[in-house]
DNA sequence: ACCCGCAGCGCAAGCGCTTTAACCCACTGA
DNA sequence: TCAGTGGGTTAAAGCGCTTGCGCTGCGGGT
């Protein structure tokens, strides 16, 4: 590895000073066009490439964006994590930015490791996914005025900040309506226990729509599983296959559960779609193999990280007084869990929009 | 973003030089042990974290590693991304190492890309994967003495070179020898037509363990599809469950294709396994899932991702004179899609071990 | 002929750290 | 007593770049 050039070879092969060719290649106005291209092609000529370090040093800006990799361990990696990683390694590289990877230690508080990558003067802003209702993290960072952008949102923000996440609740408001249209009245939410921002808004999402479909006919009831104890995950899923009456329609929170809800079914002699309708929230890879095909939304993870990117750009460059926000549409992927709703019994007359739940509440 | 504490403040505290205070928190034994800690102390103390852009301009290493992401845009997204840099990551955050991502903007060289940031100071050493047989970018790293370690092999190095690796040889033996002794005797291997170093090693496993097995009633077809073309894949694919006589037992180089036999199997109204094996390689996730659920073998990314962190971090602190290598065992997942031959009608003796071609070859 | 304005460029001071070489000051031994 | 020794510390020279400010020289207004 030996060392390239400097600077001051490229000033000296043209009889200019550091400062100019800095400038130049920085493509300042104050300098003439003409010496601008001069420096230009001596520069490539020279194979000239600035050391990223110095210019850190000396502009305190470093040209790297920092992701908090979500939290590992727990057994479980985020099946997106890939695509979001390389959909905003894209974006940030066509501004010449690169994108470090901050992973946390286990048992080391992530805030910590936020403030030690600011300290050292490592990023020049972050993005953040998997936000918590109220997470420390964006608190910490909206206090200490860095750049970043949230893939997710918060509850109760303590002042505008800059995010950008799929429409949950336009997602599952359109789920209700599409399984409403095909005669189905009673409703599970098949969620988790996490106080996680994106389930809150989804569940919100489903509730408004149920309330302004206005139809007393409809029901819904709420199976919150643990998010983190697959056994106890797996049995809430089993019971709520084997309820009488049993809901005709489940919408979950996210594949994962979608597809454990399909494996219960199928495991009870249930045929989905005949017996139930099932939809999830995501896209992941196994949703297009889980029998008979998961009909979902695509949460757009690459276009979410593209403009993730671009924001996170701008934000760091101009400095704007609003910070930007954008909402993606999740795609709805058709497959082929959701179906008609199966004939009903006669019943009685049932009136009144009742929501009981199940699962962790007794 | 105020501006963090500086050596000097940490010196001055302690009415020391800013050398002292350097060399005491490097741990230097010159300096007195009684200094080191009050040192530690006001450090600690003051909330003071080094400034990575200076460290990296005077010591001349930036404490970071880059790692070469795969291509995209071909519509692929590599499914162990997210394991794969999760796992790095964390490897590397104990040696107190950052990740970046090396994007290749379309239509770049990918060795233009390295010899930018190698240039550019921006990073100590590499992690690159998907080698190709005859991989430009390992060439170029070797020639530059920049430290790196590759997932996956060259097939002529000019040079000893760290890498880790799973055993995919070793993986299409177990298959082999497990169909075998399953009774299978008529074989087909379904991979692709690029020159990737992973196919060769596992197709060579194969083959070799079909000469040492010396059984003149195996046959073995080799079925190419191409890689980017999922059309003409689709059609191999689907004339290889077509032809007749059909192979009991088809191999497949990786869990995509082995999908994608199933499909097309399912589609053709073949029940697997009893009329057919199927077996794949890296379980991915959708391999679980796609019905029977798919047998397979693990590549243990996460392994292969520390053993690459912890060797490029030997690699650049010690420059040891002979590079590492370590060759990790893939895992058998024993799922549901491989099973008993199907029962062989009395043939005509048939003797010779042929191999003939399908696919890309007319 | 004079002065002013301004485009174009250079000087030099850092940015915060590492590292070489020197320095200081007990001590020790002769 | 004094040179020698060596552990502990420091001064200072950068690392390669950015940038505030000042300098130069030329053209135009008066």
């Amino acid at each position: 590895m030996e060392k390239g050039r400097t600077l001051r070879d490229v000033a000296e092969s043209l009889g200019v000073s550091v400062a100019t060719v800095s400038r130049a290649l920085a493509g300042h106005e104050q300098i003439a066009l003409k010496t601008r291209e001069r420096v230009a092609q001596a520069a490539e000529e020279l194979g000239y490439v600035p050391n990223r370090a110095a210019q850190a040093l000396a502009s305190g800006r470093t040209g790297v964006a920092g992701l908090m990799l979500p939290l590992r361990g727990r057994g479980l990696t985020d099946p997106f994590l890939g695509e979001f990683v390389a959909g905003l390694s894209e974006g940030l590289s066509v501004h010449g930015m690169d994108l470090v990877l901050a992973t946390v230690p286990r048992d080391t508080p992530e805030e910590r490791i936020l403030r030690t990558l600011i300290d050292a003067g490592r990023v020049d802003g972050f993005v953040v996914s998997r936000i918590a209702e109220d997470d420390a993290r964006l608190h910490l960072l909206i206090a200490r005025g860095v750049p970043f952008v949230a893939h997710g949102r918060l509850m109760d923000p303590p002042a505008p900040y800059a995010w950008v996440d799929t429409d949950g609740a336009a997602a599952f408001t359109e789920a209700f309506e599409m399984l409403h249209d095909l005669g189905h009245r009673d409703f599970a939410l098949l969620t988790i226990d996490e106080p996680m921002t994106f389930r809150r808004l989804r569940e919100e999402g489903l509730r408004a729509a149920i309330a302004r479909r206005g139809d007393p006919e409809v029901r819904l009831r709420t199976v919150t599983t643990p998010r983190y104890d697959p056994a106890r995950r797996a049995e809430a899923v089993a019971r709520l296959v084997h309820e009488t009456p049993r809901p005709t329609a489940v919408i979950a929170l996210f594949d994962g559960l979608a597809i454990e809800l399909l494996q219960a079914a199928a495991a009870a002699g249930l045929v989905v779609p005949r017996d139930l309708s099932v939809v999830g929230f995501d896209n992941t890879p196994p949703a297009a193999f889980a029998p008979p095909g998961l009909t979902t939304f695509d949460a757009r993870i690459g276009a979410c990280a593209a403009e993730i990117a671009e924001i996170l750009v701008t934000l760091i460059r101009d400095r704007p007084a609003e910070p930007p926000t954008r909402l993606i549409r999740a795609k709805p992927v058709l497959r082929a869990s959701h179906g008609p709703a199966p004939p009903r019994p006669a019943t009685t007359a049932t009136t009144a929009t009742s929501c009981f739940r199940s699962g962790r509440t007794p």
